[in-house]
DNA sequence: ACATAGAGTGCTGTATACAGTAATAACCGT
DNA sequence: ACGGTTATTACTGTATACAGCACTCTATGT
């Protein structure tokens, strides 16, 4: 290495540069940052213990995400989501889910289809456990991972791009029972489709789930 | 006002905030920074006349939207699009559009179907000159609008976005005649299919348009 | 001659300081 | 007392300065 600067002590802060980023994220998603909150950059500096000047490329990027909304010299402000906007960004999750499943029974290995199958399975596991975080985050991987197998890797990104906007209405929403119960016979649905590799089927569910999806969050905003 | 600092000199530079950001956009957009290049800050600094801060801001933003690569404790790089990139993003494209056409033909209102119609009749000007420029930025309005008109603005946001990403591409690619008199027999037919409101006929013209498209595009590459 | 260690250089990542602007509170005139 | 105007404050936007890492080029040992 180069430039010894005298002292022998090492590395005594690790910087590991995007680190403001994803916290920044969770605090939104998580709920700690309210939406509609004027962001004041100083106190949040303070709190993160890092400087402006990363915490504000930080703000950009997440604005890029759809998660912050930039005003105009009045700066940044946690995205408030109406009814209209998590129906509409649903309908996207609808368009790419809908694609990724014929295009998914049509190129996807028998390993990879074994994955998710396995990933449905540990949920089931959580459901009945009534473990609504574990099922949760079970749920947005069998998803997630079931647009990968699409193939196209610009829809992947969107839709977990979306996704992420989506997690903090749907981290709160509690269903109901019967309601959850719903969700799972359409999964169990979707699991027997993708296994026979019949792409329309899958479609079909996929979409119907997305279509009860949007009733099922939209009486919690 | 306040804090009059004693010096009597008004405003001598105008500050006026986001400039750096659609500058920078356009620079991409318009080849002036290559595919590939390693962005270096400093010296991009003094071409625009800013300092690094806002500069690495408009950085991120890009990022996000997908024009800017961001590489770990290495800086940033004009992202270069592989064919199957091109191929995927034409297929998103595809996508929305599909959607919002038979949406449109349900909800869009006869003055805005017939504004649709006017710049159509723009573009075939434009045709007919053989401006390409022109007609190219006619082009994008139609299909921008179409989508619009669907009634999602996430999905509008994102076609736009998408848009702005090829646009470097297709800036370039030079059609022969043949191709362009193709592309503008599809843009006819969905003339007819919008008129009509039928939206079946229009989504499947849009869909077969994007297809010809990517073919249009790809030995551009 | 080639591989390897070391110094040097250049660039990114971060912090701090300054300038300008918008919102708010105080003050004055009517 | 109330409307308008002025001063204060607080926060955003920008610039500069510093620290650390990564790469390259050189020099030396085997």
């Amino acid at each position: 290495m180069a430039k010894q600067t005298g002292s022998i002590e090492p590395i005594h802060r690790r910087t590991l540069h995007g680190e403001v980023l994803p916290r920044l994220r969770d605090m939104i998603i998580e709920g700690v940052l309210e939406a509609g909150t004027r962001i004041n950059e100083t106190e949040l500096c303070l709190k993160l213990g890092v400087s402006r000047t990363p915490l504000r490329e930080a703000i950009k990027t997440l604005a890029g995400e759809g998660l912050i909304e930039l005003v105009m010299s009045k700066g940044a402000v946690v995205r408030r989501f109406t009814r209209r906007d998590v129906a509409n960004m649903l309908e996207v999750i609808k368009l790419f889910e809908i694609f990724a499943a014929k295009a998914a029974c049509a190129n996807a290995t028998d390993a990879e289809i074994k994955a998710v199958a396995l990933l449905h399975k540990a949920m089931v596991q959580e459901y009945k456990k009534r473990n609504r975080l574990g099922y949760y985050k079970l749920n947005q991987d069998i998803h997630s991972e079931l647009v990968r197998l699409g193939g196209n890797p610009e829809i992947a990104d969107l839709h977990s791009m979306i996704q992420a906007r989506l997690k903090r209405i749907r981290y709160l929403g509690n269903q109901e029972s019967t309601k959850w119960a719903g969700a799972l016979a359409e999964h169990e649905e979707m699991m027997k489709a993708l296994a026979t590799r019949n792409g329309n089927a899958l479609a079909e569910v996929m979409g119907r789930h997305m279509d009860q999806t949007l009733l099922r969050v939209s009486d919690t905003l």
